[in-house]
DNA sequence: GCAAAAGTGTTTAGTTTACACCCATGC
DNA sequence: GCATGGGTGTAAACTAAACACTTTTGC
């Protein structure tokens, strides 16, 4: 087989055994890491995100992300649980891994590695807990400029729930336990950033056989109102399809 | 508006002063932080993934992805590149970051968080620069076990690269410049893991109209030559759609 | 009774699938 | 001349899109 000539100058840390690995972890190369999260709601049929006022001077006026450094004892995912736990009070929500961003000068602190989130939570079921720093909600669509680089981050999120909710199952994760068809495609709607005929709509979310007619309808709307659906996960672990197909 | 009566005691961070996150940033917090490159060939008509030994006694004869240190002075993407070019000699790569894993104990020597990025590479191209530590292409398919959590992180970037073919014309980066639409169709049945129909293949990619025919053949094939094809990035970008459908 | 949204089917267009025969080359 | 894969078209099934009128409720 050909070897090149090219030089083994970078071959090193194929060779590093493990207490210098240990000391380079111990010692000079380790890094600040932190966790934002990308908090969408959805309300007055708008998606919307969890901003607080930034804490930093260069930064003032400006909203930014919540997030926090990771504690070296703590897990990726318990940062990101605990920063959300923190500012809404809530536990068990639909929360996903979206990127890492890491540009040397993101922070002014100086290094900060930040792992970014997103999740998605049912505004209408609770209360902000702890209002400092304005902590409040924001229309996604309506944002322009947030500290550091969180609109880049706030962007690239942004982007993958426009993928993912297509793909998933996730717009449920925005509404209360009950909720209407036209709210349903209000969500979708208000993501994708787009209108939907109303009749396909519903004989698609029919069609796949996952809402279950819970028997309740809408009270104290101004109009006729329309019947109640709960989501059952369970008829859509058994029935989600594997999805193949060439399509760019 | 109602306040919330759940405690406070963990609004810290919101107050936190430059100079505060500063000397955080600066010491306590800090966490070893790694790449690791998942190089995706294909070759043999099979998906392959590049691999060396571990250097760690406690992964002894385990085989184990490429990945090294992040220095805190040096940007992600650079640190994946750095790593891919040290062991293939590439440096105009397509490469994704794929996800960021952060188990406590996933590492030896301790707290490692390790960016993982996945990497397509034309294997025909080229020959491997460095062997060290047995650096060779392992069929995908065959891989039981990995050093670290990089069985894992192998898994998840496999599934990460079956979605995005799907959807993103990633295949070219694994073959040639010139290659038949035989060749093309062998990529897609080696990472999606099925079989297509040859007339359909082709319909759909003559649809699509950035493959340019090169008026060249096949050479030293024992049977009928085929035809050989680019493919045209700019008509891919000007062409590509805005996919809007939810199925799941 | 009027405003506002719920509920409901059918037709058309487009896309995906299934399928079989002749052709060009190397040996 | 035979083995091997290249190259090609059509019909059927399915999926997505377009589209309008009647019903129920609050006021």
């Amino acid at each position: 087989m050909h070897m090149s000539k090219s030089s083994h100058t970078s071959q090193a840390q194929t060779i590093k055994s493990l207490s210098a690995i240990q000391s380079e972890v111990e010692s000079i190369n380790r890094i600040a890491l932190s966790v934002d999260c990308v908090i969408f709601g959805f309300d007055e049929n708008k998606l919307k995100v969890l901003l607080i006022r930034s804490d930093l001077k260069k930064f003032q006026g400006k909203w930014s992300l919540l997030g926090d450094l990771v504690d070296p004892r703590e897990e990726l995912d318990e940062a990101a649980s605990r920063i959300l736990k923190q500012r809404t009070g809530l536990d068990d929500v639909y929360m996903e891994q979206v990127k890492t961003f890491g540009s040397l000068h993101r922070h002014p602190a100086g290094r900060v590695v930040t792992v970014v989130y997103y999740s998605l939570i049912n505004i209408q079921n609770h209360k902000l807990k702890i209002l400092d720093n304005e902590l409040h909600w924001h229309d996604v669509s309506e944002i322009e400029d947030l500290a550091f680089d969180h609109k880049q981050i706030l962007d690239c999120s942004y982007e993958q729930l426009q993928r993912r909710v297509q793909e998933h199952p996730l717009a449920f994760s925005l509404l209360p336990k009950k909720f209407s068809l036209r709210e349903l495609q209000n969500v979708y709607e208000a993501i994708l950033n787009i209108k939907m005929d109303r009749r396909n709509f519903r004989k698609k979310f029919f069609a796949m056989d996952f809402l279950v007619d819970i028997d309740e309808m809408e009270q104290d709307v101004p109009h006729r109102p329309g019947k109640l659906y709960n989501f059952n996960y369970n008829k859509y672990e058994k029935k989600k399809k594997k999805w193949v197909g060439i399509d760019f």
